[in-house]
DNA sequence: ACAGGATCCTGGGGGC
DNA sequence: TGCCCCCAGGATCCTG
């Protein structure tokens, strides 16, 4: 469910809400994550303070002062800080109970997220290799960008979703942003002019921003670091508009099966 | 090597 | 109301 954008929303949440705070026990529920918590971590988290939360790609980072703590919510997981009292929800995973009366809560019904512990700097660096995890879109090299293109067969579509090639984005951002680019999602990669790359490139960075200033898109399950919903979802131009007159040349958005995600595009504006 | 598909889950919505 | 099928914002493993 969250791309950067949610993402990024949650991590700026947490900062209010997190930071100087600190662990006192955790709590863990029977099933296990997308990545299985260690009940060995219990004990190394007890006694930290949260001295910052920081955002990579879909990743959350919370920096304890050495350890850290790196969660990914996946389709559908919640990261909140919430009062002790509050009633707690099902699909409740992982409860850091902190100072003030307060827990941290990660809540992930399809349990494709997970939340880890790493003992120090190294094991965070050695997890976040480039072969689980490229360049950040805000901080993309346009050249590194059109060298990426350059050296795969694969669609726009695809090339968008992959995480080692532009760190964040996901299925709506990827069709948003291609309908911003006016490209056409099965472009081959290679095939695009130097013009369209960087089209491409710019278009991603200025929906991501947009999306950011609206605190994400909800669709169904997220839910920002207060559990507030998003607002880009009544931005989108083409993502969820099957059927739809397209926003700038009335065509109905159209609805592909590519790269074992539905795509949405307009094919009036997006040219094969 | 690379691209595409299957897989891990739960829950909501539509059709019957 | 219930059942069955399909679908969903993601990452990773397996296959051809």
């Amino acid at each position: 469910m969250p791309e950067l954008p949610e993402v990024e929303t949650v991590v700026r949440d947490l900062r209010e809400s997190l930071v100087g705070r600190t662990f006192q026990s955790v709590r863990i529920g029977r099933k296990r994550l997308r990545r299985p918590w260690s009940s060995a971590w219990n004990r190394q988290l007890i006694g930290c303070t949260v001295a910052g939360v920081q955002r990579r790609g879909k990743w959350i980072l919370i920096d304890l002062g050495g350890p850290w703590l790196v969660a990914h919510l996946g389709m559908t997981g919640q990261l909140r800080v919430v009062p002790t009292i509050a009633p707690r929800q099902d699909h409740t995973h992982v409860i850091g109970c902190l100072d003030r009366g307060l827990e941290l809560r990660f809540r992930d019904p399809r349990r494709f997220g997970s939340i880890s512990y790493f003992a120090d700097q190294a094991g965070v660096d050695a997890f976040f290799t480039a072969d689980r995890l490229g360049p950040e879109p805000f901080a993309l090299d346009p050249a590194g960008w059109r060298e990426s293109l350059k050296r795969t067969r694969r669609c726009l579509k695809a090339v968008l979703l992959d995480q080692t090639v532009i760190a964040g984005v996901g299925n709506i951002y990827a069709d948003e942003a291609l309908f911003e680019a006016r490209l056409h999602p099965t472009l081959t990669a290679n095939g695009v002019t130097l013009h369209q790359a960087d089209a491409l490139r710019r278009a991603v960075v200025r929906v991501l921003k947009r999306a950011i200033a609206r605190r994400g898109s909800t669709i169904r399950d997220y839910l920002d670091g207060n559990g507030k919903a998003g607002g880009y979802q009544h931005e989108f131009r083409v993502y969820g508009r099957t059927g739809q007159p397209c926003s700038r040349c009335k065509t109905p958005v159209a609805s592909i099966r590519l790269a074992g995600r539905s795509t949405h595009f307009c094919s009036g504006c997006q040219r094969a």
